[in-house]
DNA sequence: ACGAGCATATATACGCCCGATATATGCCAC
DNA sequence: GTGGCATATATCGGGCGTATATATGCTCGT
């Protein structure tokens, strides 16, 4: 799925700014299956709007910059609803804290500890805002995505919970040892 | 994390090809939380070797093609190891099945089922992967990141099979209607 | 016996996309 | 009054994935 399909699904809904729509995939309800930035979201929509699947127009706000607000078409729609209709390339899951902990062993107890930490407050944080989304929002699709999310990373964050004393008792107790590592 | 250090982290346990550590990194145990691809592997082993961070010598084996097999050099290794220092970035979860899902009230009872059948089905081959894994390999680092993979993977795999009923019944039971979304 | 398909193996072109940066406005707190 | 923050658009550079080209030899079916 690439950024142009993401603008359409978010202008299928109602219409919107690139500011906005890049809010919406890396802060709002789209943020924890999707993700976009700036520098793909502008030309996206640019190019969306030269093959005449949006629109947009001005809008100027008092105390504000002018905006640029994207409508889709009917086009649009129909290419969109066409999409949905491909085969679903796989999910995708990156995990840097996973690499960092394949590696423990050579690695100070202290550092494994504090990452572990850092981890499971990051996630008790996503959660949180899982939560708050599922108060705020009324689409009953949306609540059974945020309902997933906050199931899949309650796991992983019980198991961080449960099982970091194991990964700290691989890691190396002696701070001298780590430095030598450095 | 960018690929030359993947290669480093792959280079530090044991020598490799550039074709190992696609492998290594898309279907074998770094799998499940890394991935990297021939167009970014090969350029970024040519720069650790003009780096000094790595050295290549050609092997040959009988019936099969010449292999270059890279191996990490003691810089290499300090400059991996200081990496481990760097903060975390966080976790990517990027998800078009949960993309497809949220739009289950403009789609056909019929198509959301079958993506949540396959979704399931991909989500079984995954831990059944994940349970050959654990039990081929023998280092407890790879112990624990491969149980914490079940267990999140796991309680996904759950949930849809729990809850599955419940997005069918938000699409279009009309083979009619959405005949005419489309 | 022969060819299709597949695993092994290296390498690159094209294009997508993220991260950083530039630019501009106006609010609020200090 | 000024520094920081939210709003807002836009682009550059570089990293990286997808697809492809190229080459070898095995296995399996016919």
């Amino acid at each position: 799925m690439n950024v142009r399909t993401l603008c359409l699904a978010i202008l299928y809904d109602k219409e919107a700014s690139g500011y906005e729509i890049r809010k919406m995939s890396t802060e709002g309800e789209y943020s924890f299956f999707v993700e976009a930035s700036y520098g793909s979201i502008y030309p996206a929509l640019q190019r969306l709007e030269s093959e005449g699947l949006v629109t947009s127009h001005i809008e100027t706000h008092e105390g504000r910059p002018a905006k640029k607000v994207y409508k889709i078409t009917e086009t649009g729609r129909e290419t969109f609803r066409n999409s949905l209709f491909e085969p679903l390339n796989q999910d995708v899951f990156r995990s840097e804290f996973l690499f960092f902990a394949r590696f423990a062993s050579i690695l100070p107890a202290e550092l494994v500890e504090r990452r572990l930490n850092e981890r499971l407050a990051d996630l008790d944080d996503l959660i949180a805002s899982f939560n708050k989304m599922l108060k705020e929002c009324s689409r009953s699709e949306d609540q059974w995505l945020i309902r997933f999310g906050i199931e899949a990373h309650g796991k992983a964050r019980d198991y961080i919970a449960q099982h970091k004393q194991e990964l700290i008792a691989m890691a190396q107790s002696d701070p001298e040892t780590s430095q030598a590592a450095e």
